[in-house]
DNA sequence: AGCACGCCGACT
DNA sequence: GTCGGCGTGCTC
């Protein structure tokens, strides 16, 4: 009888539209950590209207099954809502007080609609998992006496056991937890529990912190630094102190781009400013690039500004929650971190700052993909504070920006104590003498310069922007490539791990004697890594000490930080590296930089590789000539004409700037349009194709539909075709670039494709606004 | 994203 | 005749 009853359900269902009845006077809208694009509306039950506020997370029904699912309430709201569907109820609400504040709300609703995803997504990740899942604390139970007028009368007889805990408890006066209790009064929990039913203690329970969510604050005294005072700003620092000052006293949104050569004194602006911002009881936000997050830069901020946060990559779930919930109570001052530390739960934020400003690494590369430079200054326009971004090589986005006016210029154009920028020497490779029969990385002038450096007690830095010993595998006889099982991508030798690996997607492999297409024992190892080098060096220059610096040598904590302190006190001769070591070091005694190769990277499929090119040129030559010894920098090349290695050898950013420009307003790129970047992925080739040519006509019709503009402003669509990278990770890649320059109208017609394009099972597809990846 | 519902192939 | 493939569409 089952077959009519189901009938008569569905008929019924259809005739009735289901009431809302649900009887409640508040309601919350509520979003997930799900690619949906709008919120969902619960009721609140009685119960929970004290709980309820936007800002803390909740469970509730949610999906077909209605399973228990956690969201995030970002609406409270006492308007019945008008619709057909029924409206179920919260289930929970899961914090005590809103992890979120109004701010970072509005920050995070800007970045679901900037960069296409769900605010539930955004909310997701900006929020350390150890804060969702209070890491770091416990739910304690404490016991504290009554007092007189509410103890039990009459009094009730206590056992002598009894009665030392009660005399205990009294004596120090506070709540203890049972346990503390009943260590104290050398006594069992029994016994607590005792007083508890007699009514003489009262027993409550509290979260509380647990050793491992209480991180340490770097409350160092600030006797251990030279007091303010003491260090006197140059010229340069005080012409641009005085417009800062200005700005953090009259506050309000007031970007700034400070834009100083290496070696110039910007961190003592940047401290100048923390200072005088914590000085007015306010918070400062200062975002680093991740490989920057060096003890000796970490050093300078401790003693100047009071309690200090540091956000590095090795912090555990507790330790990142203990700091949030710091920050969020207004325990810290000041927060120091890569990325993600833009959402630093503040309660007065006074001034963001941003070091290094151009460095890609502040763009996240997984949803929602965001730039933390863009981020913040949203963030501060929201919050109406100041902004300081930093950098010898500002990016051209910001460059551009500060020419149509919208950031203010800060110019150091000096180093400190007017020591000169560092003479560049370009050695053209095309015409370096060649040792007959050897492979040489460092030609006869490089070598011969760092024989000089090496007798005059000088240090060197040479950079070589590739990992690993042998970066290109093949076969002789047949001239098979060793490749990657999931990738297109060739692999890279490892001699101390002595594997094969790709370092895209981190597939690992035992290298092979015989060549896997022809068996025949002729597998030739080629092309040049940071390891290979190190071995050539600790061959030309024995005696002398040469440390390896990239990230197969510095994943353990702290092995950057011994590396450092080595090469400081001089048991380091040549350091060698990726451009891990280009930023940042401070090495008075380094009188030699050597660029290996400037040229890797400068001809990858990416409008930005000459820009790269030449902010790691610039950069590492800054890292000579710091002391008073002067220093110089040789760059080997074999496109010695082309314009980013010239103008980098000259130091020149302006002229850079000015021709990189030009050529990114001809083809359309950033700064001048804006740029999406679509990928469609699926481990089935002939399905991403075939999605891929379906969505270029979704985009015809996503283009019509769109309706934002004064007059349509046209959208240029390149693609679909393979991506430069075609199989990653098992994925064949497409994909499609859009550029406009109205992000409004290329924000439209990518939200239209969004809902008009459904991929198939097996196929997807993500959407990366400012794009800086292009493989 | 998950998850259920629904309509076509190889098994008890 | 049923179990289960994954295509499709919805989630307050």
């Amino acid at each position: 009888m089952t077959a009519p009853n189901t009938l008569f359900e569905v008929e019924n269902e259809r005739e009735l539209p289901k009431p809302v009845s649900v009887p409640a006077t508040l309601f919350a809208d509520i979003v997930f950590d799900r690619p949906l694009d709008h919120a969902y509306t619960y009721a609140v039950p009685e119960s929970l209207v004290a709980k309820i506020g936007v800002g803390k997370r909740v469970e509730v029904p949610f999906g077909k099954g209605g399973k228990g699912t956690a969201g995030f309430c970002v609406r409270v709201t006492d308007v019945q809502p008008t619709s057909s569907y029924e409206i179920k109820s919260v289930a929970r609400v899961l914090d005590d007080d809103a992890i979120v504040d109004e701010h970072l709300m509005k920050l995070t609703r800007w970045m679901a609609d900037y960069y296409l995803c769900g605010w539930g997504q955004v909310l997701h990740a900006v929020v350390p998992a150890g804060v969702r899942d209070n890491a770091g604390t416990r739910v304690a139970s404490f016991v504290e006496p009554l007092p007189k007028e509410k103890l039990p009368n009459p009094l009730p007889t206590v056992t002598p056991q009894q009665k030392a805990a009660l005399d205990k408890l009294k004596k120090e006066n506070r709540p203890l937890e049972v346990l503390q209790l009943a260590r104290l009064a050398k006594c069992t929990t029994g016994v607590v529990a005792g007083l508890i039913k007699k009514g003489l203690v009262r027993k409550f329970s509290e979260r509380i912190e647990t050793p491992a969510g209480t991180p340490d604050t770097d409350t160092e005294d600030q006797s251990t630094t030279a007091p303010l005072a003491e260090i006197v700003l140059n010229a340069d620092q005080l012409r641009v102190w005085e417009p800062l000052r200005n700005a953090l006293e009259t506050g309000g949104y007031h970007p700034f781009l400070l834009h100083g050569v290496t070696g110039s004194g910007k961190t003592e602006v940047y401290l100048r400013a923390i200072e005088e911002v914590v000085k007015q009881g306010k918070e400062v936000i200062v975002l680093v690039p991740e490989i920057s997050l060096t003890p000796q830069t970490i050093s300078r901020f401790k003693g100047r500004c009071g309690n200090l946060a540091v956000l590095h990559s090795h912090l555990t779930d507790a330790e990142r929650g203990g700091y949030w919930r710091r920050v969020a109570t207004g325990h810290i001052q000041v927060v120091v971190g890569a990325r993600s530390a833009v959402f630093a739960p503040t309660r007065k934020l006074g001034l963001i700052v941003i070091d290094e400003e151009h460095e890609n690494s502040f763009k996240q590369e997984s949803t929602p993909r965001y730039h933390a430079r863009d981020v913040a200054v949203m963030r501060a326009r929201l919050e109406g504070i100041p902004i300081l971004m930093g950098s010898a090589t500002p990016s051209l986005e910001s460059w551009a920006n500060a020419e149509r006016g919208n950031y203010a210029v800060l110019s150091m154009p000096n180093r400190v104590a007017s020591r000169p920028l560092p003479a560049v020497k370009l050695v053209d490779l095309r015409h370096e003498p060649k040792t007959p029969g050897k492979h040489y990385a460092i030609g006869p002038t490089l070598e011969s310069a760092m024989r000089k450096t090496l007798k005059e007690k000088g240090q060197i830095i040479l950079l070589l922007n590739r990992r690993g010993f042998s970066t290109h595998v093949h076969c002789e006889a047949c001239g098979h490539v060793a490749q990657c099982a999931h990738c297109d991508l060739a692999m890279t030798f490892h001699r101390t791990k002595n594997s094969l690996m790709c370092h895209y997607c981190g597939f690992e492999t035992a290298p092979f004697q015989k060549c896997p297409a022809c068996s025949q024992p002729a597998m030739r190892y080629q092309g040049l890594g940071t390891e290979k080098l190190q071995v050539e060096i600790e061959e030309k220059f024995p005696g002398n000490v040469c440390q390896r610096m990239d990230s197969d040598t510095m994943s353990k904590p702290g092995s950057h930080q011994r590396v450092l302190d080595a090469f400081r006190d001089g048991l380091i001769q040549i350091l060698v590296g990726t451009q891990m070591i280009a930023k940042g070091l401070d090495f008075p005694n380094v009188t030699l930089v050597g660029v290996v190769n400037a040229d890797v990277g400068l001809h990858l499929p990416d409008f930005r590789s000459a820009e790269r090119t030449f902010q790691l040129l610039a950069q590492v030559a800054g890292r000579a000539g710091r002391g008073e010894k002067g220093g110089q920098v040789l760059v080997q090349t074999f496109t010695p004409d082309h314009p980013c290695i010239t103008l980098a050898s000259h130091h020149n950013y302006g002229e850079f700037a000015k021709l990189e420009l030009v050529h990114r307003k001809q083809h359309k790129y950033p700064p001048y349009e804006r740029l999406a970047r679509l990928i469609v992925r699926s481990e089935k080739e002939e399905a991403a194709a075939t999605f891929a040519d379906a969505l270029a006509g979704t985009f015809k019709e996503a283009m019509k539909r769109a309706t934002t503009a004064q007059g349509q402003a046209p959208v240029r669509l390149l693609g679909p075709a393979e991506c430069p990278v075609f199989r990653l990770n098992n994925f064949y890649r497409f994909h499609f670039q859009i550029q406009s320059d109205s992000s409004a109208v290329l924000h439209e017609v990518l939200r239209n494709v969004l809902t008009l394009a459904k991929p198939p099972s097996g196929v997807e597809f993500q959407v990366d606004i400012d794009p800086y990846s292009m493989l």
